[in-house]
DNA sequence: CGCTGAACTTAGAATCCCCTAG
DNA sequence: CTAGGGGATTCTAAGTTCAGCG
């Protein structure tokens, strides 16, 4: 270890005493230590590689049965959750406590915000929520007094992002907005409902990939059918006073400069303000409350520090140019180990050849491809071929790949792969250990004095190319890669790492604090790529701009309806470029299609909205609009769909004139497309509908399905939204390849079980008229069983073959969906918290370790939550 | 304004690993 | 005790977005 003598922050001592959470290191500005290799002594819920034992995920909320239960939950364990890294100053970087806080009486602060918030939510709201409201405020108000500051600070915070984009949305809208809000209110509440998805949810079907009649609200909106005007520009500034005159209501949040500026940065300046607001620290609190208390009061001493403000106007809006950290100390990349040669020879024309170390890696990597689909692609092995043949030379025995057998060296993995699972248990063990201890100091970064995870220290190893559909570059090889491919990213006072390969050195240092990689290199297969190392999903870097992405989705709740009736206005318009872009929208609103960027030659042929090609899709008089075609990761989109007539109409008319292969939005790119967007709404893009419409669906579901029931219930009412999110998105997956099997097999046991079953009714017959039972099928005479217990065997096995049947349909229904996707990167973690707490379902049931870790900055959401 | 480079999120497959049924 | 099923984790490809440049 190279580096840790230099920079070790010191832990700090009773700052970070439990087990989960991110270690938090209180640095003295002069000495700074490294940590790692220290093996922090300070163990992490977030390192996978720590020992496991009961880990309480960040504020990991337990719905418990008591009284108290839920509002207690959500304050009791709350972890520090640093959401700001870069704060310019050590001394002011554990502040936790914004001076916001401080200021104002928490209680009088909160439960006005509560208040804010459910009114300016409640249009949104089905009316259960609404009547809810109160109760909840009760609620809160109870529980305000031993609130933990941290929840407070949350709460401030999820509250103040929504009079924040409110007040955008108002202003935005100017005239409109006093009656985009009274309409609501006047509307029956039931309209108000459909206002939101489930017009659309309830017509989705449950097969896939067939057409998929998709119906969204859309078509509902209210707005739609006000006379809502576009927004102008000129309507904005209202909004930039209004949003002055309430900002004054938080403390800290700078926006002086704002009138001078342009439009479309006053925007910019606001979103970013909105999502400094967000990104309030939350402190970790122990379980233990006395804990808490030593650490409230060092985060007191804190939070007095008047450079708060100060750095906080550098602070980064996820955007860019922005300072992302202070201080980056890491310890670089891990390489894979240097190939060793196994010797075992290949057959060329059905005799031994003898490889090159080189060569034969490259062999060994396509021989263990064989039982992949890639072998039958003409393109995998030509572009194979061409890249080993440059490694075996012009004049090698071998000439052409059809005569190249790579059995003996397949047969060698195999058997080696063979040994590697008969090993031991004991033996695994020690082998893993060894790797960890090899791997630990790569494993973490300190941001800002805060140990995180990093995501992928490990090089990629060398290996030929596995693009995915039909990629011109499959099959090529992988080069690998040497630290001087590597340019390293890391803190100016921060030790630079080792290199771990003996003479040889990095490519280049840079300490670039607007980035968030610790490393990149050129991939070697399109070498103006970038393959970057980055941190783990559970940094507070990730967390908090994953935070910011749901801001922003559901700051387009409250443009939605605008922005819907202003492209219905386009639809018809007869600027081309116009049309185009509102039938654009509404098909990336409605059906929550990619943006679909331009792609070179050298990548596979897919496409997403912008890049639709006509033959993509086809009129299906009167209405309907049937899609095919390959998405991102070249997976099938296959949908078809009744559409607004004046959309029909323009798609025949974009279609119109063109040969296959043409763009249907000819006049349209996605830049100008997000050009067009960020008119609309300060930072959308289309992106945002894609997060937006998924995480409205689940929210949406969730509270109009979820009834009283148990536990088991409630996570099927769960999972049953999760999957509607999954065929809206198209997220898919390839069956396994067992499934068949798996499936006869099960329909198999279910059959012996319902023979069984019958036997036993046979019986149950015979025994209630007092005769003995049969023989069974095998011929062995059976126990004599009185009436009772043949009855209780009978339900037993009904109730097992419901349960097979159960689990054999949900297996068949989802063999193709996958539900993880849209749970990792587009259901804002809050809906499903806030929904676990109100149905005392435990969040371990919806969320695995990994995502506890990554959502740790969701876990004290209010119960009241809505998306 | 269009193009390219850069940086970051989103994605499915592969692999690992742990549990359970037999 | 062991196979295999399935969830968790890892891997890295494939997207989106944005800035900066000419």
């Amino acid at each position: 270890m190279a580096v840790e003598a230099s920079d070790k922050p010191h832990v700090s001592d009773g700052f970070d005493d439990d087990d989960d959470g991110p270690v938090i290191f209180k640095r003295s500005t002069t000495s700074k230590r490294n940590v790692q290799g220290s093996n922090a002594p300070t163990s992490n819920a977030q390192g996978s590689s720590l020992p496991k034992g009961k880990i309480i995920p960040s504020g990991m909320v337990l719905p418990k049965k008591s009284s108290e239960g839920i509002s207690r939950a959500s304050t009791s364990h709350v972890k520090a959750y640093l959401v700001n890294p870069p704060i310019a100053k050590p001394s002011s970087e554990r502040k936790i406590l914004s001076d916001a806080k401080e200021e104002s009486s928490s209680i009088i602060h909160l439960t006005k915000n509560n208040w804010e918030d459910s009114e300016d939510e409640l249009d949104n709201k089905p009316l259960s929520a609404r009547l809810k409201v109160n109760s909840n405020n009760a609620n809160k108000a109870t529980f305000a007094v031993v609130k933990k500051s941290s929840e407070d600070s949350d709460n401030v915070d999820d509250d103040d992002d929504i009079p924040l984009s409110a007040r955008l949305k108002n202003c935005n809208f100017g005239t409109s907005s006093s009656k985009y809000d009274n309409s609501n209110q006047k509307k029956p509440i039931s309209k108000v409902h459909k206002g939101s998805h489930d017009g659309f949810n309830a017509s989705i079907k449950q097969e896939r990939p067939s057409t998929l009649s998709v119906k969204r609200p859309l078509d509902n909106t209210d707005s739609l059918h006000s006379s809502i005007k576009k927004p102008k520009l000129s309507v904005l500034d209202a909004s930039i006073s209004d949003k002055k005159v309430s900002m004054k209501l938080e403390p800290k949040v700078e926006d002086d400069d704002i009138d001078d500026v342009p439009f479309s940065q006053r925007m910019k300046k606001l979103s970013e303000s909105s999502s400094l607001k967000k990104s309030k620290n939350i402190i970790k609190v122990n379980k233990a409350g006395s804990s808490f208390k030593k650490q409230a009061t060092k985060f007191k001493s804190f939070s007095n520090n008047s450079e708060y403000s100060k750095s906080t106007k550098l602070l980064p809006s996820s955007g860019d140019g922005q300072k992302k950290w202070t201080t980056l100390v890491h310890n670089g990349v891990i390489f894979p180990p240097p190939y060793q040669p196994h010797g075992v020879k290949m057959l060329y024309k059905g005799k031994p050849v003898v490889l090159t170390p080189e060569q034969e890696e490259v062999a060994t990597m396509f021989a263990v491809m064989r039982d992949t689909d890639y072998m039958q692609k003409d393109k995998f092995k030509e572009n194979f071929w061409t890249d080993w043949g440059k490694l075996l030379g012009k004049n090698n025995v071998i000439q052409n790949l059809d005569d190249c057998d790579f059995t003996p060296i397949y047969d060698w993995c195999q058997s080696e792969k063979e040994k590697k699972k008969q090993m031991s248990s004991e033996e695994k063990k020690a082998l893993k250990e060894e790797r960890a201890k090899l791997e630990e100091k790569y494993m973490w970064a300190i941001v800002d004095g805060v140990k995180e995870k990093v995501g992928n220290f490990r090089v990629e190893p060398p290996g030929l190319f596995r693009g995915r559909g039909e990629h011109p570059k499959m099959g090529k090889l992988k080069r690998r890669i040497r630290p001087n491919d590597i340019t390293i990213n890391i803190g100016k006072d921060a030790p630079i790492p080792e290199c771990p390969i003996p003479g040889e050195s990095w490519k280049d240092i840079r300490h670039d604090d607007t980035v968030t990689w610790l490393a990149f290199w050129n991939d070697p297969i399109n070498p103006k790529l970038f393959k970057y190392v980055f941190l783990a999903a559970s940094s507070s870097l990730k967390g908090q701009s994953d935070k910011e992405k749901y801001e922003k989705a559901r700051m387009l709740k409250d443009y939605i309806g605008n922005i819907r009736a202003a492209y219905t206005k386009d639809f018809t318009c007869r600027d081309i470029t116009k049309q185009q872009i509102a039938v654009a929208t509404y098909l990336i609103d409605k059906l929550a299609l990619r943006a679909g960027n331009e792609k070179d030659d050298d990548e596979a042929d897919t496409v997403g909205c912008c890049t639709l090609k006509i033959e993509n899709v086809t009129p299906e008089a009167p209405n309907k609009l049937q899609f095919n075609f390959l998405g991102k990761d070249s997976i099938k989109y296959e949908n078809t769909v009744e559409v607004e007539l004046p959309v029909y109409n323009a798609i025949l008319k974009f279609q119109n004139d063109k040969q296959p292969g043409n763009d249907l939005f000819d006049m349209l790119d996605t830049s100008k497309l997000n050009a067009h967007l960020k008119e609309l709404m300060p930072g959308l893009t289309a992106k945002v509908f894609r997060t937006f419409n998924a995480s409205i669906t689940l929210d949406d579901m969730l509270n109009k399905d979820t009834k009283d029931g148990d536990v088991a219930e409630k996570i099927v009412v769960y999972n049953h939204a999760n999957k509607q999110v999954a065929i809206i998105c198209n997220h898919q997956r390839s069956v396994s390849k067992s499934h068949t099997a798996q499936m006869s097999r099960l329909t198999e046991k279910i059959d012996e079980l319902q023979a069984v079953l019958n036997e036993l009714k046979t019986d149950l017959d015979r025994a209630r008229k007092g005769k003995p039972p049969l023989k069974s099928s095998d011929g062995k005479t059976k126990k004599n069983l009185n009436p009772e217990a043949l009855e209780k065997k009978i339900a037993q096995t009904t109730t097992k073959i419901q349960k097979m049947q159960r689990d054999m349909n949900a297996k068949e229904d989802l063999k193709t969906v996958a539900l993880g996707t849209s749970k990792i990167n587009y259901l804002d973690p809050r809906i499903t918290v806030a929904w676990c707490k109100r149905h005392e379902v435990p969040i371990e049931k919806i969320f695995n370790k990994s995502l506890l870790a990554k959502f740790a900055w969701a876990m004290d959401v209010d119960p009241d939550f809505r998306f």
